[in-house]
DNA sequence: CTCCGCCTTGCAGCGCGCTCGAAGTCAAGG
DNA sequence: CCTTGACTTCGAGCGCGCTGCAAGGCGGAG
């Protein structure tokens, strides 16, 4: 079992190290990460994926207060998986609907894109 | 030549009239909106159509600054095309990239979906 | 004339998600 | 011993994109 310290923990994540003591301040993380007897933090290679969950639920748009009500359902334990399945459904609907809605958006501004390509370059 | 109040404007473009007036002051649009002789802004189907294409950008992530750039650059007239060009490209490489990302943590996410959907209903 | 409602301007405020700074602790290296 | 640098906490600040508010004008209905 690695454990890290802060600055590898965010090399690791892609977040910084204000990120990760933000996030655990905020309660989306599962517990406070443990410390050496310096204080320093060290993460576990589980702490690493439950970050790596929190991110890629970022990453798809859902709001920090969303992330916190997962992370505290998963905190609770066993008994509540229908609710943490209702909320990661919602979730997709919405992602869904968005990368819909942006690759719709996108193909218009592709439209106008090929009309300058041709006003630029008429001889291709 | 249909002409629009403020609050048609809205309503056709699904913005408020606030965002309206915040877009033309902070210049994102090609010029200030006509006024009825009592002041009242009167939208032209060309500003609708502007105001789309605004909000094609916006939908799909581009900061208002790079929106004003390009108001900017078709402001000024012929001659600017490839300045343009670049800047629709730069954008669709950017969005490109993050539907890619985005749906990539979908997937990822699906797969969670898919393991309580097992625990909350094995049957199925 | 009065009222209502939609519009005007200017400016302040807000929600989100970080991001930064100050001040302090501690361990290792020279 | 002294310095360096990675870490700690706490609280303030920031950039973005609106959003709301106050104060006032104007036009039509009753």
């Amino acid at each position: 079992m690695t454990s890290l310290s802060i600055a590898e923990a965010a090399e690791q994540t892609g977040l910084t190290a204000h990120t990760l003591r933000y996030y655990e301040r905020d309660g989306l993380l599962l517990h406070s990460v443990e410390r050496a007897p310096s204080g320093h933090r060290r993460y576990t290679d589980e702490d690493l994926r439950w970050i790596q969950m929190v991110t890629r639920l970022r990453a798809t748009g859902m709001p920090i207060r969303d992330v916190r009500r997962y992370a505290a359902l998963v905190r609770e334990g066993d008994g509540n998986e229908a609710e943490r399945l209702a909320l990661l459904l919602a979730h997709r609907e919405l992602v869904e609907h968005q990368l819909a809605e942006v690759s719709s958006h996108l193909r218009a501004i592709d439209h106008k894109i090929a009309l300058y390509e041709n006003r630029v370059n008429p001889a291709s």
